[in-house]
DNA sequence: CTACCTCGTGACAACGGTGTCACCAGCTCC
DNA sequence: GGAGCTGGTGACACCGTTGTCACGAGGTAG
């Protein structure tokens, strides 16, 4: 039996015959599947990343196991030990916890990793990054050049490496320009504390007039706080969403390319399994400021 | 060597040995592995489904294989290969063609499959769908109990089986309410093309003062085009999405539960795995309207 | 003390392809 | 016509794990 394209389904409907690609696997070695790890495939930004992958592994023929850590780093390292036993030919992630030492065990010597929005500490390997600190910067930028003199950050929580990139950022940033800096709050956020924070922000004699969100989930929740307090902010959101020139006003974003994303790390891994040995690559995709109409001073209300 | 959990992470940390279940898979014939084929991992209500799938899959200690059909029947067949290839377990699927006879044929026999938000024409198997023609209805007769006589239905591309669905349970509870029926357009919607659409059926002297939306895509074009054409509608979608609540006015939907429709299915399927071989189940879902205020007569301005 | 039973250990075949090697046929060239 | 080369075919070992079977040791009962 010769192979006949992959699998071939004209095959299958003359014999009713399907190889059975475990054996050949086996005696191969060549597993042609890619192991997918990330926090929450149901997230937007995740599950965007992951099409692209997928697109990227069709194209080359491989299949996609995808597997969610749910930020537990013990689940992702239950994930991986499951993905190396079946021999992926290369693993993607997006790293929980910050070590990755266990990684760089000798059971995962010839499994090329690459890490995606997060670096992992331990291990040397290929990794996708976005310019964290270049965002945040442009958002404060278009703030001050509307007027704000001080800026409020609404970060995720600290843990996240992302987030407190981000909130580093948007200190080196205010100071840079000579704004007011260190108005901070870092989550996990909720409705009620993040409208009394707000309140308690926009009151006094310096007030907030305008706050950046450190991402998707946190821009989200602000949004609906901001309408709880009954406060008039301009916001800035780090991450696009769907909807967001819908709102009122339109809400101007920090935009990220999550498919970018995806597609650049599953290249680099490709990269790897065809033979690049060259020493670890870490690649930093640009953000895009999408102006809408958020950012004047005046904040929501200002159109 | 004995089997230390599955697969042993604490194996691997003092001897860096990791079994190869490729192997183990082809000597015992279980291969725990699902396979999930939908049409695009990126739309949030797929994401949701995968994410659900997943979680029960991790429960049932099963690893989860995703692919993309992209709505082409062709690339659909070659997943299934694909994954019968593998000897999957089992079989998630939404369906993208309307024929589905070709998975009866004797190399998927054995491959219980379960098919998600469409039947499969063709072929016996356990189906989870939702009541579209009951979400539908229950739309219509809110819009109708706030005085709305004349609605149109915007539907998404007549091929989609959901989207048929939902324009003859639009026909029928029109009638049954006694109500104007058979303003109706069905996709692919561009932005232009809806925004001359929804003007003409303003326009007249019989206006629509309504509009259904088919789902989640639809919803978000036509308010855009809403914007465009700067007419006023109550809107009522049929989808939820994020952010609903922050438009103005908020956007009162039928909401299915995706997350809900992906456990289901998955359960369907291991019911199948543990022996079930009782006849073809079909599962329908219940939708719930949410109401927001976008349905008042007077629409979008009306709060 | 012997016969029988139980338990533990070790050896081995099998899962289903795949790559290699040997063997044989047919050919060309000396 | 014989030697050497090429191509095609068939047999077989191997990938790593698992389930079975046989054998031997140790224990108990008659």
């Amino acid at each position: 039996m010769t192979r006949e394209g992959k699998g071939g389904s004209a095959a299958i409907d003359r014999l009713g015959f399907v190889r059975n690609d475990g054996a050949s696997r086996l005696r191969s070695g060549r597993t042609e599947t890619i192991g997918l790890i990330l926090e929450d495939l149901a997230d937007p930004f995740y599950s965007a990343v992951a099409a692209a992958v997928e697109r990227v592994c069709r194209e080359r023929h491989h299949l996609l196991i995808t597997g969610s850590g749910e930020g537990s780093a013990e689940r992702e390292q239950g994930l991986t030990v499951a993905f190396v036993s079946r021999r992926v030919a290369g693993l993607l992630a997006v790293p929980a916890g910050p070590d990755r030492a266990w990684l760089a065990q000798d059971a995962m010597a010839g499994t090329p990793v690459v890490f995606l929005d997060r670096p992992a500490s331990g291990v040397q390997a290929d990794t996708v990054l976005v310019d964290n600190e270049g965002g945040v910067r442009s958002a404060v930028e278009h703030l001050a050049a509307h007027g704000h003199r001080h800026i409020g950050f609404l970060g995720d929580h600290a843990g996240f490496w992302t987030a407190s990139r981000r909130r580093d950022g948007f200190q080196a940033a205010t100071s840079a320009l000579g704004l007011r800096s260190g108005t901070i709050a870092m989550g996990p956020h909720d409705r009620e504390h993040l409208a009394a924070t707000l309140r308690r922000w926009t009151g006094g004699d310096d007030p907030v007039t305008a706050v950046l969100t450190g991402n998707n989930r946190v821009t989200v929740v602000t949004l609906r706080a901001l309408r709880d307090a009954g406060v008039d902010l301009a916001v800035v959101g780090f991450d696009d969403f769907e909807l967001a020139d819908l709102l009122v006003p339109p809400v101007t974003v920090v935009a990220q390319d999550p498919a970018a994303m995806g597609e650049r790390a599953a290249r680099l891994l490709f990269q790897r399994l065809d033979g690049d040995t060259r020493g670890p690559r870490s690649v930093v995709l640009p953000t895009r400021l999408i102006v809408r109409a958020s950012g004047s001073l005046g904040g929501r209300a200002g159109r």
